[in-house]
DNA sequence: ATCCTCCCCTAC
DNA sequence: TAAGGTAGGGGAGGAT
């Protein structure tokens, strides 16, 4: 858990320390090229340092008063140490982040200081914040002796301040909190936001909030935990170096006086924030448009904001700009580690359970009326306990494991007698300690939670009942065939004898199952036992701690009745909000009310699931396999950018992370999905939870990307396509997510390569799929998984030994045809669907080819790809195989098996929502940039003080172009026609057989429906402006309570955004274009590969009659090879890209000849 | 009706 | 300081 101190970059503070502010020239800025750590890292101290430089040259209304003051700021502090600097040094005063030595700082800031730090600083004078404040405020530079801070325990030493000698003073002065808070009104307001200028008087006449009163109270009470007690036996690395610096920051106050909803949009359209140029540009403008009266700070844009506050090492190390984020963070990460352990045991479960039933398929079934006793077995407060191992001396105090004592540190878990004070797990750091100050704070120690996790499940499989995990430290054992043995009967009939016998070896698993794994892990657990699986999670209730229940067929419904509903598993925070709005509390109150009253408000499922719950229903099974659905990677915390390389450079590391977890998995994905997190324009530009996200709007893209993939390199550039089309400035980020859902088992070719490091691409897979006729096709080669449904699992035939390959070779090829047939949407639609990045290069004119030869005889094809024989692989995580499969029930299996298949139905895909301009060149914060919002869809508890939720709906039907393109509500049948390939499609269109024609009209039609839709809503659609998917709520907060929303709709208009676009199968060419691009970008393609296009294509062109989707192609192809070719640079050798340009000629030409042929003239291509 | 997509919600 | 991830269920509403 350590990751404390970063001694990482001394070398670099060296390098700082000497940079003082009267020297910047030094170094210059340079192109952001990120060169390791350090490199950048000293880079970017000087960048920060000449960005002081001109705040301060900027500042000139306000009055230098600290000129040949050099500060450092240590610890906590009020205001924050952002704060200060930008005080200090629009002030005319330096800043330095770091000390190191005798330099150049002449002043430590510090709300408090330890006994060791107060030795570690004995050079220098130390101040309190106030200093700073006050000095400011009366416009001179007050005498810091005032302001001193004198550490209680050892004496205060200051040296001179020309410099060698020691002065050592001491004082009565008490240190704590109160000394830094006191000195002004004015932290309460501060903290949190840095745009919010410092018109410091104008902040005096704000009233106080409340809560900062409070918080002024609860200080770092003398009784934390890091008191002397704590110190024996804590983990020094654990221990948090400035104990008592916590100052209680300023937590979740009110917003923030003059926030910045402004620097949202301020973000000047064109300058781009990632050339450093454009900075220190942009940062000046800035200052001088901004006449802002003297006192007044410079609004900083979000980015500048974070380059400050990651100027602190340390922040800047825990946050996503260090290379090494994802790695630290996800080995803290306790929410990840719940996530990951939770994958892993099902996959593990389910294997031996598939292997399980294989060998013995026995007494796998029950019988179908036969009473069931099921135990929901979980650790008494698990980590709390686990880490409580080793500090047996709070045992019996109140203790929590967290990372931190600081306000913003959550509390994964808390013993009971921390729980007498009302503290939960989840509950931040601040509210625990308001509930008990004394709390023992624990480290987490996640090897250990494994190894109790291990021994736990060791002894739960051991009962031999059927097991399904739940997480690391809770299972559900199915133990009736056992009980029922037990009890002597068949289990169904009422025979008293038998049923008591029945529960009565019920309490004896449990018992001896926790005697079991309390001997093993030296930990409770606690057993919760019923009739099914709601009754024994429910037990488990009352069970805790330490012990066990079961409840009996006759207390189940006056037993459940008297609890509230949220001890209802789905029930919580939202859906309880709309049983209350039923006048339900009690489960009991749910029987009061109809199901169908229960269906309207709650839906279908869950209506009906809650109406039998409050009944003691549930029919769920236990250990049913669960085949994954996503795979996804996301981080919302720490995320703070400063440029767009960053953001560039953390996108591929997700993509490299969710690569690696496709592979772990077995699997490949057809859909990615990105989530964003920006900061909502009213929340401040520092959360109250340190590098937290705060409050937040969120938005998601997808893009459907035609073939499964796993490539990163494909995640990556699809992932910052959609990021791009968000038009969010990276420092507004604060949140990362990327999903990829539809998944497929990956191919393995038969000597076990893995199908990515295999050479064979997509194309000749592709060109087979589409190529045709089910018929003579029975192509082996022919992998693609499982496309049907549930209905024909007997398609998908497991091979030998457990490998299987499917066989959708013999796919009706109506399937196929119809879906190449869909002419989709002409070119220009086409393209104004494309994502962004790639629709801005589209536009671009084209380089013309240089040359077209084909060398027809490349070394490279030697058939060097292994055999194209591949297999399918389920995914790891279900490790079944032919066997096992076949041992299950019917039902199951095709279950399974039809989870690995693809509806049949013929399915537009979701195109990213794109920004309506074509021509749209894209500076990614350019503001007018319209991002379709997702619509926010009026769900669960409504934002409290508003009563009308209703409008929300409406902010979601945005249109996405311009009035200026709308669409004529008219026919315009012709519709995009616009360019050229008009022509060509109106005449295409004559030409398609009847059924065929009124296809693509009918899909025509659905796509302009859908663009009209867009646009009749909202007229003032002019300004673009991302629309958050919710654009309430989302703000950070205990979830023991409400999740604190926003109370009313953003005060932006809802601007115009996108529907989403069906783009039709020729996504599917494109991904395999694209995909094929990828794979054999330097190696060259394949002339088989080549042909198999080209000839594909001409089919298209002659049979399928589709010029249009045979020209769309061919131009895909010269944009994805040509523009392909210009990014690799050298990467490509120059008898590749000649190989590759070969192959877009013969493609093109291709085309052009068979459009020719077929008497329809010529096309540009 | 039924499917599909895009979310929200919940759980640990 | 702090490590707010991740997957499935399912509702709303449009398309079929
Ligand atoms: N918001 C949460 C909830 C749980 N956990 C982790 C820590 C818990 O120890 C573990 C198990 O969660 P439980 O819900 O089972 O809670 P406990 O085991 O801590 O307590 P108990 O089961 O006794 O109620 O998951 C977490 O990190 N954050
Ligand atoms: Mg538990």
């Amino acid at each position: 858990m350590g990751s404390r101190l970063e001694a990482n970059s001394s070398a670099v503070r060296k390098r700082i320390e000497n940079h003082t502010f009267n020297d910047e020239e030094g170094e210059e800025y340079s192109g952001s090229k990120f060169g390791g750590f350090g490199d950048y890292f000293r880079r970017k101290q000087i960048k920060l340092q000449n960005l002081d430089a001109e705040i301060r040259s900027k500042s000139t209304e306000n009055p230098p008063i600290f000129r040949g003051i050099v500060a450092h700021v240590n610890g906590y502090t009020q205001p924050s140490l952002n704060d200060l600097h930008k005080l200090i040094v629009s002030h005319g005063g330096g800043f330095l982040q770091y000390l190191e030595g005798k330099t150049a700082v002449t002043h430590i800031i510090a709300s408090s200081l330890t006994p060791k730090k107060a030795v570690e600083f004995r050079k220098y004078r130390i101040v309190k914040p106030a200093w700073i404040v006050d000095s400011v405020n009366v416009g001179r530079l007050l005498p810091w002796n005032s302001y001193r801070v004198i550490d209680e325990g050892a004496g205060q030493r200051v040296l001179g301040f020309d410099g060698g000698k020691v002065v050592s003073e001491k004082s009565a002065q008490k240190r704590g909190y109160r000394d830094q808070t006191d000195s002004s009104w004015y932290t309460s307001q501060l903290g949190q936001s840095i745009p919010s200028p410092y018109p410091i008087p104008f902040l005096k006449k704000r009233p106080l909030s409340p809560e900062a009163d409070n918080d002024t109270l609860d200080a770092p009470s003398p009784g934390h935990i890091t008191e002397e007690d704590a110190d024996d036996d804590y983990d020094p690395d654990f221990e948090v170096e400035n104990e008592h610096m916590h100052s209680p920051t300023r937590q979740a106050l009110e917003t923030p006086p003059v926030t910045s909803p402004a620097d949202d949009k301020i973000t000047k359209p064109t300058e781009t924030e990632h050339s450093p140029e454009g900075e220190s540009h942009s940062l000046k403008r800035h200052l001088d448009d901004g006449a802002e009266p003297p006192s007044k700070l410079p609004k900083l844009t979000a980015e500048k904001h974070n380059a400050i506050l990651l100027s602190d090492p340390r922040i800047r190390k825990s946050s996503v700009v260090n290379p090494d984020f994802l790695e630290q963070y996800y080995r803290e990460s306790r929410l990840h580690h719940l996530s990951t352990w939770k994958a892993d045991l099902k996959s593990e479960l389910q294997a031996m359970a598939a292997e399980k039933s294989s060998s013995q398929k026995a007494k796998q079934k029950r019988a179908p009326g036969a009473r069931r006793y099921i135990l929901h077995v979980d650790f008494d407060s698990f980590f709390a306990t686990v880490s409580l191992k080793k500090y047996p001396q709070y045992q019996d105090k109140p203790a929590v494991v967290a990372h931190s004592q600081g306000t913003g540190s959550e509390i994964a878990s808390c013993n009971y007698p921390a729980r007498k004070f009302g503290i939960k797990n989840g509950m931040w750091m601040k509210a625990a300690r308001e509930l008990c100050p004394d709390l023992k704070i624990l480290p987490y120690d996640f090897p250990a939670y494994e190894e109790a996790s291990r021994a736990f499940y060791s002894s739960i499989i051991d009962t031999r009942g059927l097991v399904q995990s739940v997480s690391v430290d809770e299972a559900l054992i199915d133990v009736s065939n056992i009980c029922i043995a037990e009890g002597g009967s068949d289990g169904k009939r009422p025979s008293e004898g038998s049923i008591y016998r029945e529960q009565a070896k019920a309490d004896a698993l449990a018992k001896e199952l926790r005697k079991d794994v309390k001997q093993k892990t030296g930990c409770d657990v606690s057993v919760g036992i019923g009739g099914n699986i709601l009754l024994a999670k429910v037990a488990l209730r009352k069970a805790k701690p330490a012990g066990q229940y079961q409840i009996k067929p006759d207390e189940v419904l006056s037993f459940i009745g008297e609890l509230e509903v949220q001890n209802l598993p789905g029930v919580a925070y939202s859906i309880g909000g709309k049983l209350e709005e039923l006048g339900i509390k009690f489960i009991k109150d749910i029987r009061e009310v109809s199901k169908e009253k229960l269906v309207t408000k709650l839906g279908p499922k869950t209506g009906e699931k809650l109406w039998e719950y409050a009944r003691g229903i549930d029919r769920t099974e236990v250990g049913d396999q669960i085949v994954r659905k996503s795979v996804s990677v996301e981080v919302n915390w720490g995320v703070r950018f400063e440029n767009h390389e960053q953001v560039d450079e953390f996108i591929q590391s997700l993509s490299g992370e969710l690569r690696r977890r496709l592979l772990k998995e077995g699997v490949k994905g057809k859909q990615l999905t990105m989530k964003i997190m920006k900061r909502s324009a009213d929340a401040p530009l520092d959360p109250p939870k340190h590098l937290g996200h705060g409050k937040c709007d969120t938005y998601n893209k997808s893009v459907a990307l035609g073939v499964s993939t796993n490539d990163d390199a494909a995640i990556m550039r699809e992932a910052l396509s959609m990021l791009k089309g968000f038009g969010i400035t990276p420092g507004e980020l604060r949140g990362i997510g990327i999903q990829m859902t539809k998944l497929e088992p990956m191919k393995l070719t038969v000597d076990g390569q893995s199908e990515s490091s295999q050479k064979r691409l997509p194309f000749k897979t592709m060109s087979s799929r589409l190529k045709d006729n089910p018929v003579e096709d029975a192509n082996p080669d022919e992998i693609q998984t499982p496309k049907k449904p549930k209905a024909a699992p007997n398609e998908v035939t497991f091979g030998s030994n457990q490998l299987a390959s499917s066989s959708p070779s013999k796919r009706p090829l109506n399937t196929l045809g119809t879906q190449f047939m869909l002419p989709t949407q002409v070119d220009p639609k086409v393209l104004a669907e494309l994502p962004e990045d790639i629709r801005a290069k589209l536009t671009k004119q084209y380089a013309p080819p240089q040359e077209k030869s084909l060398p027809s005889s490349p070394l490279l094809s030697k058939p060097s790809i292994p055999e194209h024989h591949v297999l399918n692989l389920l995914p790891n995580q279900s490790q079944l195989d032919t066997e096992t499969l076949n041992a299950l029930p019917d039902d199951v299996r095709s279950e399974i098996l039809a989870a690995y298949t693809i509806s049949p139905s013929r399915r537009r895909q979701t195109l990213l929502p794109q920004s309506p301009r074509k021509d749209r060149i894209l500076p990614k914060n350019l503001l007018t940039t319209a991002v379709r919002p997702t619509k926010p869809r009026g769900r669960g508890r409504p934002p409290k003080v508003l009563d009308s939720n209703s409008t929300l709906t409406q902010s979601s039907f945005i249109l996405n172009r311009p009035a200026s393109r709308g669409t004529g509500s008219g026919t315009g049948s012709g519709t995009e026609s616009d360019t050229a390939p008009m022509d060509v499609e109106a005449e295409f269109l004559a030409a398609l057989p009847e059924d065929i024609r009124r296809e693509v009209l009918e899909e025509q039609r659905r796509a302009r429906l859908k663009k009209n839709a867009g646009i009749a809503y909202n007229p003032n659609a002019r300004s673009t402006k991302p629309v958050p998917v919710n654009p309430s709520i989302l703000e950070e907060g205990e979830p023991q309570q409400a999740p604190e929303r926003t109370l009313k709709l953003p005060p932006r208009p809802p601007p115009p955004s996108f529907t989403t676009q069906k783009l039709s199968k020729i996504e599917d060419l494109r991904g395999a274009v694209r995909a094929w691009w990828d794979e054999f970008r330097t190696e060259g393609p394949y002339p088989e590969d080549v042909g198999a296009l080209a000839s594909y294509l001409k089919k298209v062109v002659l049979e399928e009659r589709n010029m249009s989707k045979a020209v769309m192609v061919a131009r895909w192809v010269r944009w994805v090879v040509e523009e392909g070719l210009k990014e690799a640079g050298e990467e490509v050798n120059k008898r590749e890209r000649e190989i590759w340009k070969g192959a877009v000629e013969r493609v093109v030409e291709g085309v052009k000849g068979t459009v020719k042929e077929r008497g329809l003239g010529e096309v540009g291509i």
